[in-house]
RNA sequence: GGGCGCUUAGCGCAGCUGGUUUAGAGCAUCUGCCCUACAAGCAGAGGGUCGGCGGUUCGAAUCCGUCAGCGCCCACCA
């Protein structure tokens, strides 16, 4: 006897591994079509998400049914080395062991990493088993594994060497908390409450005074106080005219006692603050513009670590400042503003709104700081990757994000490649020993460094920074098929350019254009045809998932309550593309659900006892077999159009409905047997053939129950699989006989309206379910005898001519037809006029719309005639019911009298 | 400051190349049922003048304009 309820636990393992065993994922190119999906590699130290879940569902979905359709499907997994954010848990827990990072070299460092990414790499390639992830396991490669760093330092040379990688002193955005250099795009801006501080720069010439205040200052607004140390100039706009009194003199700045000159620039917005703006080159982006072009000088008043070194600034000066050396720079914001203000030097303090930006992945506000840095020149590849997006050659879903890829395009900048961290991937520069002491780093020749994958003969030394993670990243789709160091191997030939690729608008700019990029160079091709871009996953109340807020479920422990399937279809469910999902454990319950839906059909379909002689089905299973034939083509038609538009969440609420209402509900109970007996052979093995196409139809989405039922169904051969493509083409050899398929499925749609019309009257009258009720309606009205079979015996009724229409009756109308119920005992002839009255309202407010159209001539005139026809349909229609419900209304109220 | 998107039943959504019986499913809600497949279920019901206003049209949830609210992306106003 099978279980009442579906226990998923069991059965997810027993499949799993048996796909495993049977090397059912695993793909080898041949002479069929390819189906390839690289995984957005998660990162190596990274666990399980609710984000995961989600995206690897999809790719699942998408493989599963590739396969299916019998293409050669290959996904492939791996993980990224996450280079910032596993260099800091490695530096997190040496510091756990008491190590410092900077006690060690670069080896000892790296032999930490690995014996960490060892330690912790993996577990989540093992979590996405669970899930019934299909991947070829037996491809799972990692960024920083041989092949991909041999991809890496090659296309870096291969950039050098091109001219499209070279080397700089820039401001770039600098984490201070990592003390590495970081991309524009991993610089997160946050609106902050700060202050706009009003400092009094004394003019340096005795006796010059503001014409308008007397006031022997300039006064210059600024939200970085601390930063004056740094200050070299103070601009103004030359048309402002309320500071026309500073050309041309000198201010000090205050509490520093350096004097700048006042210098004159369009750049300053007239009208902004006090139109005076004070020139820090070497820590804001605008300010450094600035210097460039008025050739100032910089000092670098912060150490690495974003603390204060007086070293640079003039102590000669003010001996004092040496007293903020070694300071934090917030700390030290507070203290220069009371120093100031006990000086006398603070006009004002407003509040201010402004922005700040942070650091990805360290979450500490950034500092712009003046640094050596590596860069890709990047509007050669805007050019290339720009087109095949804006012509659709590559498609996203949603399209919307096509505009985001191209205002990022348009306003392409320079991509800070390098990073001053040890884990990742060296940059293969290499100096000259000597030379480079003779010239320290910022002077050494461009012409002398030496780019090479491998190290020159000789002293040389090799860069000491790394690359950005992405800079691995953007070459995935290519170099998991080791289409950089051997192209047009029979691989990537097969392999590439690769299906779909799904991932989170939020690394469109980081990863998403730079494999286009990359592919395009690299390859010649698009690296994948489709862009299926999910939502964020967020908690009922719409807040991200987060570790702090604590409203992030742990998926392993969904899985172990709601197994795997119900999971799926819980993420699924609400997830269109795009759009951001709301996440509920009732989604998963509503999944669970619809598995034990699932595995109850089944255990009641196989309980039957099949009719051993080959008696000829009723003639109601027949138009049942028929009926559910001509549905479940055309839900496979709806399906593959759905899968086509990417609306996944559509395709499997789709299969959901007919397995639910129409399989389980309607055609089940059309064919059930009465108890004791035994089914038709011919209905029997209709019934199974309809099973198995449902359960291929919804594997991609639910793949344990499918596999377990599937093999259930029927005797199966060792190493076959549900999973696998169809081999016999059942489906398609049969073929499509449309034109009775019409014909069936509007019977069965009038049989199911009358059914719903009988049980709408046992319900809303409160007659007991097994009270067999009688059912009077004019001739034919019944349908075929088929239809009237599946009638008796859905609805509880027997079937009378409108004779027996006898005293009171309730009624309802189908189509143009009444259908009545003599119902003396239950009617209650008040109510029931009311509803006879509220419907003919209804009908009448209908037909008066109709008319108000069909009276129009210019409808008549200028409507498509198909349009007008329809409207005349509904115009007879009506007029039918109206007069129907008329008659039944006057019956009523003689009654009544 | 630019750009994009959203606003349809209690909730999250579909419909939007204008016309398909005066707006659709799912979940939730309400009513009645433990009828030997399933109470993680069955049957039935209620619920929206499609954000406001204006326009185009014979006809608008669907096209245009405008206002309001929400969200996302980009941007060097200190």
């Amino acid at each position: 006897m099978i279980d009442a309820k579906y226990n998923p636990t069991e059965i997810e393992k027993k499949w799993y591994d048996y796909w495993l065993e049977k090397g059912l994922f695993h793909s080898e190119p041949d002479g069929r079509e390819a189906y390839t999906i690289v995984i957005p590699p998660p990162n190596v130290t990274g666990v399980l998400h609710m984000g995961h879940v989600l995206n690897e569902t999809i790719q699942d979905i998408l493989v599963r049914r590739a396969r299916l359709e019998g293409k050669n499907a290959c996904w492939v997994p791996g993980t990224d080395h996450a280079s910032i954010a596993t260099e800091a848990k490695v530096i997190k827990r040496l510091k756990e062991q008491g190590i410092n990072k900077s006690d060690l070299t670069r080896e000892e460092f790296l032999k930490h990493a690995w014996a960490w990414t060892e330690e912790h790499g993996g577990i989540i390639l093992k979590q996405l088993r669970k899930l019934g992830c299909s991947c070829d396991w037996d491809r799972t490669a990692f960024t920083m594994d041989d092949t991909r760093s041999k991809a890496v330092i090659r296309v870096f040379c291969d950039l050098y060497r091109k001219g499209l990688i070279y080397r700089g002193l820039r401001m770039v955005n600098w984490d201070p908390e990592r003390q590495t250099a970081l991309s524009d795009e991993e610089v997160i801006y946050h609106d902050e409450h700060s202050k706009f501080y009003y400092l009094r720069y004394k003019l340096a010439e005795p006796g010059v005074v503001n014409p308008a205040t007397g006031a022997e200052y300039a006064v210059v607004a600024t939200t970085r106080p601390e930063t004056i140390f740094g200050d070299i100039a103070v601009c103004i706009n030359p048309k402002e005219e309320k500071n026309q009194w500073l050309r041309g003199k000198h201010v000090i700045v205050p509490g520093v006692g350096r004097v700048i000159p006042i210098i004159e620039d369009r750049y300053v917005e007239i009208g902004f603050g006090t139109g005076c703006l004070k020139v820090t080159p070497a820590h804001d982006v605008n300010d450094y513009a600035l210097g460039q072009k008025y050739d100032l000088r910089t000092i670098d008043i912060f150490t690495p670590d974003a603390h204060l070194n007086m070293d640079t600034v003039e102590p000669e000066l003010q001996p004092n400042v040496r007293k903020y050396h070694g300071m934090d720079r917030f700390d030290c914001r507070k203290q220069i503003v009371e120093d100031l203000q006990a000086l006398g030097l603070v006009e004002k303090i407003e509040d201010y709104d402004n922005k700040v930006g942070y650091s990805e992945r360290t979450n500490v506000p950034i500092e712009p700081r003046l640094s050596l840095q590596w860069f890709i020149r990047m509007q050669h590849f805007a050019d290339i990757a720009l087109p095949p997006v804006m012509n659709d050659d590559i498609v996203f879903y949603p399209a919307k994000y096509k505009n985001t890829y191209k205002n990022w395009l348009e306003n392409i900048k320079d991509w800070c490649i390098s990073r001053q961290l040890w884990w990742g991937h060296r940059i293969p520069a290499y100096y000259d020993r000597a030379l480079l002491e003779q010239t320290g780093l910022e002077d050494y020749p461009a012409d002398k460094i030496i780019v090479s994958e491998t190290a020159p003969e000789g002293d040389y030394v090799q860069d000491e920074g790394a690359l950005d993670t992405w800079f691995s990243s953007w070459l995935w789709p290519v170099s998991l098929f080791d289409g950089i160091d051997r192209p047009g191997n029979s691989e990537i030939s097969y392999y590439y350019p690769t299906a779909d690729l799904v991932t989170g608008p939020d690394i469109i700019f980081f990863w998403v254009a730079r494999m286009i990029m990359a592919g395009y160079e690299y390859t010649g091709k698009m690296p994948f045809r489709h862009v299926y871009f999910t939502g964020i996953v967020r908690d009922k109340l719409g807040r991200k998932m987060s570790k702090s807020l604590g409203n992030s479920p742990d998926p392993l422990d969904l899985i172990a309550r709601y197994g795997a399937d119900g999971v799926r279809m819980g993420i699924l469910l609400s997830a269109p593309a795009g759009n951001d999902i709301l996440y509920d454990d009732s989604l998963c319950e509503q999944g669970r659900n619809f598995c034990n839906k699932i595995w109850n059909c089944f255990r009641l379909v196989k309980g039957w006892e099949v009719s051993a002689d080959n008696s000829a089905p009723l003639s109601g299973n027949t138009l049942a077999v028929s009926w559910f034939d001509a549905l479940l083509d055309r839900t496979e038609d709806e399906v593959a159009d759905l899968f086509a538009k990417y609306r996944l969440s559509d395709a499997l609420m789709t299969i959901y409905k007919l397995f639910t209402d129409e399989f389980s509900s309607w055609y089940l109970e059309m064919i059930k047997p009465a108890y004791g007996q035994p089914v038709a052979a011919d209905t029997f093995s209709a019934t199974l053939a309809f099973f198995e196409r449902m359960l291929r139809l919804l594997h991609p989405f639910m793949p344990f129950i499918t596999e377990e039922l599937w093999q259930n169904l029927a005797t199966r051969r060792e190493g076959e699989s549900i999973m696998l493509a169809d081999k016999d083409g059942k489906r398609t050899a049969k073929g499509r006989q449309k034109d009775g398929n019409e014909s069936c499925l509007l019977a069965v749609d009038t049989l199911k309206a009358v059914v719903s019309g009988v049980r709408n009257i046992h319900a809303s009258k409160n007659i007991p379910p097994k009270e067999v009720l009688t059912l009077c309606a004019a001739e034919g009205a019944f349908g075929e005898p088929a239809a009237q079979q599946l009638l008796v015996k859905l609805a509880n009724v027997e079937l009378a001519g409108e004779a027996g229409k006898e005293g009171n009756c309730a009624t309802f109308i189908v189509g143009t037809t009444e259908y009545s119920v003599p119902l003396d005992r239950f009617i209650n002839v008040d109510e029931e006029l009311r509803k006879l009255e509220a419907d003919l309202a209804h009908q009448e407010g209908f037909l008066r719309g109709v008319m108000a159209k069909l009276s129009n001539e210019r409808f008549v005139q200028n409507a498509k005639p198909e349009v007008v026809e329809l409207e005349r349909k509904k115009q007879h229609d009506a007029e039918a019911r109206i007069a129907t419900l008329k008659e039944n209304i006057a019956a009523l109220q003689s009654r009544k009298a």
